[in-house]
DNA sequence: TAATTGATAAACAGCC
DNA sequence: TGGCTGTTTATCAATT
């Protein structure tokens, strides 16, 4: 019975679940062995396929309990995880199933099982057999979703690890053979005699996007399977039918159009996804390791058929993209975790207001459909979790946090928390704690910031260095990259013409024309219905969710989930509507200046606590019309009046 | 699509 | 001489 004498053994680490180097380095070996199997004209029915699969998992079973009997290779659960097996790989001699699965998964352990699938994953992938297609999917889906769940098991006890393991793989198999017979039976997989290899075209066809998602949701049973598969461009909502489209009108277009379960045309699936593709952008494939540049989809359709065709080198990137994303997402769970941590570090101290009191529940921001189930109402504000953060701009659409500011990472596009409903005081002065803790960006504009800085001294005004310190100590974020925020406070400090130098004795300080300020947003929010109404309804609830959905997608961390989403901005943007202007960092504070960060001034305070510590030597000249704070509270020199004589256009006031 | 705005980078000059 | 400060320009990206 043991074929004791099969030579081809692949050399895979039960860790490494893919074992694509082995893969690639045996694909030209013994993998092929067993090719015999598909490569044969004989009639081959799915159903046999999917027992001759099984049959070699046993016969990599027994041969795994074998050589554990015989001592030759007995690795523990430990060393199973840490060394290579050798797996025989010798399938030619099918032997009648002999050890039950159920007895399969009583004499082996989790690991061991796990071990196992993962070759016998290796094996299949290896054989070239028709039908490979669905097939290798579903081992890879299987296999991946195995992991997972042994992943999660080795949390708990042995006994439900076996368990659940043994259950899983029974619906495997269960569902192999179902969808299979599903198929079979709706006609959609059709060997004809002789047709032992069947072109992969008409695979594709015959399991429509449909049969495939199913069966990936079968099979994997993790709520991840989909996004996996969307983030290796496997999504089978999409891809598939593209996949299935392209193929069927370029490769095999005398095949008709298959027409799908729900009635919905393969061909028009492929035209709503022939502008785009996900393995296609900027005129370059996009597939793993490719980059090849194609001028136009039809270049790319073709480069894709021909280059990453479904062959063992393709399958095997794919799973390298599976491992990946998978990586990727224990990674974000434990990123997020430790963020969870540290929020309610931050906001869950007694001292808090209220609605920081919440629990914030990161983990079910990375899915949306799980935090809807957990509480999210549908198209009604979340209630509120925890202050993290930077939330205030989400108000206004999504893109205004993006994973790049979560983590300091290439520039920041703040625009709609600075022009519309940031309030930078109350938001600094209720998150106060959390900036100069939490390595995070804050929300707002470096104009935004320095004004801020500047207004909440006492004398409104401070020295360059002084900007400096207020950053770095307000704004953990700006305690490192030194030269990259230092030298755009700089710029912002003399680019803006709010930012006013004035010459001291001690040296130079800055100080903020409040009226420029103002000036330089326009000011769309006075007296217009129109967008006072958009304003309503971008605070609709409904929308609201929207845009913070869509900001949750953007950001890879969804960290976002905060309970001053709601309060915070629907009181702040409430006060926008009856104040003119839309800096609300100015309204606001006249209504929420409790926060110790903040001095509590309004900006019409803030204008006229403006003060110079010294007279400068040289009076303002220039004719500018000058409002009425700005006229009586800053009579200063302005050694940058070429920027305001040169930029007091009335185009600006137009706006 | 163009204009606007913000962020970033960099060069340069003046000053201490 | 090097660092800091301040100005200016350019580029890119997001938004309007």
């Amino acid at each position: 019975m043991m074929v004791e004498s099969a030579t081809e053994t692949i050399r895979t680490t039960p860790s490494n679940q893919n074992g694509v180097s082995s893969l690639s380095s045996q694909s030209d070996g013994g993998g092929r062995e067993g090719g015999s199997n598909g490569d044969t004209n004989g009639e081959i029915s799915p159903v046999d396929l999917l027992h001759l699969q099984q049959q070699q998992a046993l016969q990599a079973a027994r041969q795994f309990i074998l050589q554990q009997a015989t001592g030759l290779n007995s690795p523990s659960s430990n060393e199973i995880k840490q060394s290579p097996v050798q797996v025989p790989v010798s399938m030619a001699m099918m032997t009648p199933q002999m050890i039950t699965p159920q007895q399969m998964q009583q004499i082996l352990s989790p690991p061991q099982l796990q071990a196992l699938l993962q070759q016998q994953q290796a094996l299949m992938l290896q054989q070239s057999l028709p039908l490979t297609f669905p097939i290798r999917l579903f081992c890879c889906v299987t296999c991946f979703s195995l992991s997972l769940s042994l992943s999660r098991s080795q949390q708990q006890q042995l006994g439900n690890k076996q368990l659940a393991f043994q259950q899983q793989l029974i619906q495997m198999q269960q569902l192999q053979q179902q969808h299979i017979l599903n198929l079979q039976r709706q006609g959609l997989v059709n060997l004809q005699p002789g047709q032992g290899a069947v072109p992969i075209q008409s695979l594709h066809q015959a399991m429509c996007p449909t049969d495939l998602q199913q069966l990936w949701k079968d099979v994997a049973g993790v709520q991840s399977t989909e996004e996996v598969m969307k983030h290796e461009g496997l999504d089978l909502t999409t891809n598939s039918s593209n996949t299935t489209s392209y193929s069927a009108s370029k490769v095999s277009p005398q095949i008709p159009h298959h027409t799908l379960p729900n009635g919905q045309n393969s061909v028009s699936t492929h035209e709503e996804h022939t502008a785009s593709h996900p393995l296609y952008g900027h005129g370059e494939c996009k597939w793993p390791g490719c980059e090849a540049l194609c001028e136009d989809m039809g270049q790319f359709i073709k480069h894709l058929n021909s280059e990453h065709a479904l062959d063992d080198r393709s399958t095997a990137q794919c799973r390298v993209q599976m491992q990946v994303v998978q990586q990727l997402e224990i990674q974000l769970a434990k990123e997020s975790e430790r963020l969870q941590a540290m929020m309610a570090h931050l906001h869950m101290r007694p001292s808090e207001p209220k609605h920081f009191n919440q629990p914030l529940n990161l983990a079910s921001s990375m899915s949306l459909s799980k935090r809807e189930s957990e509480g999210f109402p549908e198209g009604l504000p979340h209630p509120p979790t925890s202050a993290a953060t930077p939330i205030t701009p989400m108000r206004q659409g999504p893109s205004v946090i993006s994973s790049s500011s979560l983590h300091g990472v290439g520039p920041i596009r703040r625009r709609n928390s600075d022009k519309f409903c940031t309030p930078i005081a109350s938001e600094l002065a209720q998150n106060c704690e959390f900036y100069k803790n939490a390595d995070v960006r804050p929300p707002f504009t470096y104009a935004s910031l320095i004004r801020h800085a500047i207004l909440e001294t006492s004398d409104r005004q401070l020295t360059l260095n002084e900007i400096y310190n207020w950053f770095t100590r307000m704004f953990a974020y700006f305690r490192r990259n030194t030269a990259t925020w230092k030298n755009a406070v700089r710029h912002n400090l003399s680019l803006h013409k709010c930012f006013v130098r004035v010459e001291n004795v001690k040296g130079a300080v800055w100080t903020v024309d409040e009226v420029e300020y103002q000036k330089r947003r326009p000011p769309k929010m006075t007296g217009s219905p129109t967008l006072v109404k958009n304003m309503i309804s971008g605070l609709g609830f409904g929308s609201l969710n929207a845009s913070y959905q869509a900001a949750l997608a953007e950001s890879s961390l969804g960290l976002l989930n905060s309970p001053t989403l709601m309060n915070n901005s629907t009181g702040a943007s409430l006060n926008m509507l009856h104040i003119g202007h839309d800096d609300v960092s100015s309204t606001v504070e006249q209504v929420n200046s409790n926060g110790s960060c903040s001095p509590g001034l309004s900006p019409q305070q803030y204008g006229h606590h403006v003060h110079v510590k010294e007279e400068p030597a040289e009076m303002e000249e220039d004719s500018r019309p000058m409002s009425l704070m700005a006229s009586v509270t800053q009579n200063l020199s302005m050694p940058g009046d070429e920027r305001d004589m040169e930029e007091e256009l009335p185009t600006e006031e137009l706006e």
